[in-house]
DNA sequence: ATGCCGGTCAATAATTTATGCTTCAACGGA
DNA sequence: TCCGTTGAAGCATAAATTATTGACCGGCAT
């Protein structure tokens, strides 16, 4: 995976000083082949010791790693670059801006694939198959996360899963009374620093309950609430593309969770099944 | 020039001792990555100093920099094969198949993104950028057609686009009674054969006004009540899988559009800027 | 034969990287 | 509020890697 979408992807969790050394990277990738870590700590007025414990902390053995890395990845992208350019004004007009977005995507699901680690996907959704048999499992989103509530909430119905969803924090404090041990409670929050969805998650907590958090990765209060927590990583300069990565990666994500429902358990799997023919009955009678 | 090269090139003019520098490099560039000067040196049981002068005689600045160079060619060459990541991803539990999901939606999204000509995007664009500036646009989706439906609206919403959202056949019906010319009505429906839907539409139409739909492509009632349709096409045998190839694409497609009317449409855009900030705020005071 | 020359190496200097330790500031709980 | 904990950052230094120096050796032309 690029060093550089790594970066990128991991940014927002930074300290100030390892924020400045990733926008470094980021903006001078080709000067990092002429930089020593003391070059690169003396062009940012840093230690040389933060640069080495940057690059560790990225997973990498250590400096010369990480410029190996760079290395390659400006090289890939060197040559990766050009046929894209091809393809797209080839395919499309205006279809550069869209062959763009396929590759802006693509970048945000991989990042976001990266942060989450396979035993975290895994606990949620055993969190959930486990809230399913024996608890109930909420939701709740506001805004654009309603949508992916939504959505989420109703493919575990489809599941067999029983779901409360709510767009509405009111609605959703009353229900959340009615929580007990055994439940699953799932917050969507881009931002994850909404007051009363904190409330909510914190009370749900009092009550027992499990609370899985789905939010950028960055650290926020609704994050530090969680009892497991999913994040999604998706960047970009254009305002109205930015959402539309973060929406791509967040789905990506649920489906992957959706997929492991599926597939760790024949019994989800058959009720599934069972659930979809019954849907087609109803739309062609 | 590549490295490789280079030295292959001189590789006849060399001494003993630098040919089998040469000929290791060659043959082993992927192992250079972990190999430094001094390593090379005892793997081919020469001194690390006759390893130093070899870079230096074929003009790189030293060890390092040959190795950053060889980086970047292997980079460079294997652009194209790179098992490395597929079995990466692939290695952990359910993680052959969420690498697979993501391929599988990739096919998606490219086959959906070349069955609908880029006329008929900027021609739904247009509409509803026109709809947006004189009249309304109405959207209906029903069950999972509604969370795109949905989504849509609010983007469209947040373009400064005055949308009319029903998830519910009767109210849309009533609705719809408002509609006049210069409106336009977007369907969200996979199969498209719901009977309700296609007598809004036509309803739609005596009124004047403009239908676009969104389906499956395939030849369907609703579709051919369209006066401009958005299609889309996604398979795969897992009953799981199929909605979620589905829904990826039909998403992708109607960022396409997005996108669009955002770039066509500079005054869209600032509107859009405006509305993010007010939300923005609201957020967080 | 002998002096020159390119090639190699061991030793070592110079540079670069990694780590241990200290300080300081922020945070949370008593 | 105070105190203990935690983590970030820097300094000093150890470890490593790389570059250079100078000595040695064998071939070769004078």
């Amino acid at each position: 995976m690029s060093p550089l979408v790594k970066i990128r992807s991991e940014r927002d969790q930074m300290s100030a000083v390892e924020r400045r050394i990733a926008d470094f990277i980021l903006e001078n990738a080709q000067l990092l082949r002429d930089y020593s870590s003391q070059q690169l700590a003396n062009a940012l007025g840093i230690s040389q010791s933060s640069v080495v414990k940057f690059t560790q902390k990225l997973g990498f053995k250590g400096y010369p790693d990480l410029k190996y890395s760079v290395g390659e990845a400006i090289a890939r992208a060197d040559n990766g670059d050009t046929p894209q350019v091809a393809a797209a004004s080839g395919g499309e007009g205006g279809g550069a801006s869209a062959g763009n977005l396929w590759r802006r995507k693509s970048e945000a699901e991989e990042a976001t694939r990266l942060i989450n680690p396979p035993e975290t996907l895994h606990a949620v959704a055993d969190a959930i198959e486990q809230a399913g048999r024996a608890g109930k499992v909420f939701i709740i989103g506001l805004g654009e996360d309603d949508i992916h509530a939504r959505g989420f909430a109703l493919k575990l119905s489809l599941l067999g899963i029983l779901t409360v969803h709510n767009f509405d924090t009111a609605r959703m404090t009353a229900n959340v009374s009615a929580a007990s041990a055994g439940d699953v409670l799932l917050v969507f929050s881009e931002h994850g620093n909404h007051p009363a969805l904190c409330k909510i998650s914190r009370y749900f907590r009092e009550r027992r309950g499990q609370v899985i958090t789905v939010t950028r990765h960055t650290a926020n209060p609704l994050r530090a609430l969680a009892d497991l927590s999913l994040v999604v990583s998706a960047h970009d300069e254009l305002p109205y593309i930015q959402p539309l990565l973060y929406q791509s990666a967040l789905q990506h994500l649920l489906d992957g969770v959706f997929v492991q429902l599926c597939e760790d358990h024949d019994d989800r799997h058959a009720q599934l099944l069972a659930n979809l023919d019954r849907i087609q009955l109803m739309l062609e009678p």
